[in-house]
RNA sequence: GCCUAUGUAGCUCAGGGGUAGAGCACUUCCUUGGUAAGGAAGAGGUCGCGGGUUCAAAUCCCGCCAUCGGCUCCA
């Protein structure tokens, strides 16, 4: 007998051998049949395997992430199954399960595999899961696992074998099809009952770009048909929101080939919308004690050589701009810190003016690779809401506390209800790829990790993650439609205060060298900008909304009122357009609506009267009528709130 | 930078070796209407750019640029 221990630390005795799936049997027939895979002992384990010493136990369900991995897994093979049935002579490279759902690279060889063969394969791999294929595990010798992968001239799978120690070879085999693979694997195929093939690409293998390029299969699966029907939903809704398109339906921002590829050209509307960003920003900024400044575009190529950049990216940015002086280079900024060490060092500092903050919206120019660039969330000039404290050792804690009140207020703001950060370390087994002292990495990480236990922010320690420079804290947002999105980052840094020699007079009368944090609470406008568009769905807050009120005339009769509501509202600092057109109220109200412009106001002979107005409010409908001033009252205190909350 | 696909009117797209089409938007006119599309007429494009093949190229071929989806990268 051997004692399996679960996880809420009940025990109970089984059979030596038996496995995961007897033991969910054993606590009841529904969990059975719900459960994908299981942990022994901390190690992924089949339904199937047998277990045969003393362990602990967990059973994994769709709702966990390892169940829904495994899922995955095994629906890259049954897509590898399908695919040497449906097109013979393919290699087989690596099918892993991803984010959402998984793929398979293959070397297609004679074959030509396009989306109009998604849906065969679709049916494909449908009629092996109804087959009912129990998915087998093997132990395998490293000898027999390259005979039998050569014998199929499994070059890919035979590169990977070689590289493997003998004795922990495993395959897994379904039907017809047989993979080298770890594992852990759904018990049988019947549970995957909807299959999507969703898209093609190429990739290298192994990720190397001198190696062959093979087709990346793309697919999802799931237990239910109707779980895929949501999935498809939910990328129609992704589309719908899709930023690109919004800002052009929204006269946000715009490209022009004649400017540059990833040079984004703010409209009046999204320059707007950028500015009032900014002015929030600045707001919250100030109250904390940052200090704004603000440097040029470019600077002198010997700055980036002082701060080390340019020889660890020189090569992949804009090239230096020469002057007519020989041997004078420029670069155009790629980012702010150096020259803040500059105005750091432009007066000699005391203990006193610590933490010393300085911040600018500081816009900086990378030159991403081509194929890199997307919309706004990854172009090749862009402002950074960016800052820099130098502070002493024991100042790092209070000032992330700082810095974390200021991106949570940001997050609040705007409705990002939905967060998670994570807490990037070095790693402790190479410690020597990192600079500064032992100590104060030991100091940083700490108030890192005491500042997010107190302010109750669940962070996930990630070992090895840290640059070499300091370690960092990020903030992730999920949006409106679960998609998680990297935004704010506070990072601390030994290296540039080194390298640009910092200092400052301590109360000891001493010299000593200030550490200095980056962070950008929305990481950059344009991206920032972008998340908010994809999180909103274009429909903005109110204090932000490009348009906040739009007056509709009931017929061009009222023309002249309506405007003289819109210029009363605009005194009062709320933004309102008059759509005169001579079109019906029905059709306005409709093009209104599609324009997500926040509140619409219907006027006609009854408003007129009696200087009121109608209210209606995008996407609810019909409020009634009241007088202009009260209206203006209403939306004043409306933007007031959300902004002071 | 690499692989795949795409580039036609302001937008969404159809067409396709014999010098261009729809819907919406726009302009004008009729209509003057009360909470999600009233009607009519009109204007608008050297079909991404540059070469080549051809009697003839927007259409076929090559190169470039841009964009999409990936890969790699992201101070």
């Amino acid at each position: 007998m051997i004692k399996i221990t679960f996880p809420d630390n009940s025990v109970k005795e089984f059979e030596s051998g038996v496995t995961p799936y007897q033991i969910a049997q054993s606590i009841s027939p529904r969990l059975a049949q719900d459960v994908l895979v299981a942990t022994v002992n901390e190690q992924p384990w089949d339904l199937t395997r047998p277990i045969t010493e003393d362990a602990t136990i967990a059973l994994h369900k769709w709702d966990d992430a390892e169940g829904k991995h495994a899922f995955w897994h095994s629906s890259a093979h049954l897509l590898a199954e399908a695919l040497q049935e449906l097109f013979p002579g393919v290699k087989f490279g690596i099918g892993p399960a991803i984010e959402n759902g998984f793929y398979y690279d293959i070397d297609p060889g004679d074959n030509q595999i396009t989306a109009a063969d998604f849906p065969r394969i679709e049916k494909k791999m449908l009629e092996l899961a109804r087959a009912k294929q129990d998915i087998v595990r093997h132990d395998i010798s490293k000898a027999d696992a390259l005979k039998m992968f050569g014998d199929r001239n499994e070059t890919y799978k035979c590169e990977l074998i070689s590289e493997l120690e003998d004795g922990h070879i495993t395959t897994y085999t379904q039907g017809n099809f047989t993979d080298l693979c770890r594992g852990p694997h759904l018990a049988n195929t019947s549970v995957i009952k909807a299959a999507k093939v969703t898209s093609l690409a190429g990739a290298y293998w192994r990720g190397d770009e001198k190696r062959n390029q093979l087709v990346r299969v793309y697919g999802i699966t799931f237990p239910k048909q109707k779980m895929l029907d949501e999935y498809l939903a939910l990328l129609e809704e992704a589309k719908k929101r899709d930023h690109r398109k919004l800002g052009k339906e929204m006269e946000l921002f715009a490209f022009s080939q004649n400017v540059g590829a990833g040079l984004p050209l703010w409209l009046p509307k999204g320059a707007a919308l950028r500015d009032r960003l900014e002015q929030f920003l600045r707001k919250i900024q100030k109250q904390y004690g940052y200090q704004q400044v603000i440097t040029p575009h470019i600077g002198n190529k010997n700055l980036y050589v002082t701060s080390g950049h340019y020889a660890k990216y020189g090569k992949d940015s804009f090239q230096p701009i020469h002057t007519p002086e020989e041997g004078e280079e420029y670069l155009l900024k790629p980012m702010n810190c150096p020259h803040h060490c500059e105005i750091f060092r432009a007066l000699p500092r005391s203990y006193r003016e610590l933490p010393l903050r300085l911040a600018e919206f500081g816009t900086v120019y990378r030159y991403e690779q081509s194929g890199e660039l997307h919309g706004l969330t990854r172009v090749r000039g862009f402002t950074q809401d960016d800052a820099h404290i130098y502070c002493a050792a024991d100042q790092i804690k209070d000032e992330f506390l700082k810095v974390m009140d200021i991106i949570l207020y940001i997050f609040k703001a705007l409705k990002f209800d939905n967060y998670e950060a994570q807490i990037s370390l070095r790693d402790p087994a190479h410690k020597e790829k990192y600079i500064g002292s032992d100590e104060n990495w030991h100091l940083a990480e700490q108030a890192i990790i005491e500042a997010c236990e107190e302010k109750g922010l669940k962070a996930r320690k990630e070992l090895g993650e840290a640059a070499f420079y300091g370690p960092k804290l990020d903030f992730m947002v999920k949006d409106a439609i679960g998609r998680r999105w990297q935004l704010g980052t506070i990072q601390v840094d030994y290296n540039l205060p080194e390298r640009f020699q910092l200092e400052y007079t301590g109360a000891d009368n001493a010299k000593h060298r200030p550490v200095m944090i980056h962070r950008a609470p929305f990481g950059s406008m344009e991206r920032f900008v972008a998340v908010l568009l994809e999180h909103t769905a274009g429909r903005f807050p109110l204090w932000l909304a490009p348009d906040q009120v739009v007056v509709l005339p009931i017929s061009e009769k009222f023309n002249d009122y309506a405007h003289r509501v819109a210029n009363e509202l605009n005194l009062a600092d709320i933004r309102t357009l008059v759509d005169d057109r001579n079109e019906k109220i029905g059709k306005k109200i409709r093009d209104n609506e599609l324009k997500r412009i926040p509140y619409m106001l219907i006027v006609g002979e009854k408003e007129a009267q009696n200087d009121e107005v109608s209210v209606r409010k995008q996407g609810e409908g019909d409020k009634g009528m009241m007088k202009i001033t009260t209206f203006a009252k209403y939306l004043t205190d409306e933007v007031n709130a959300s902004i002071n909350q």
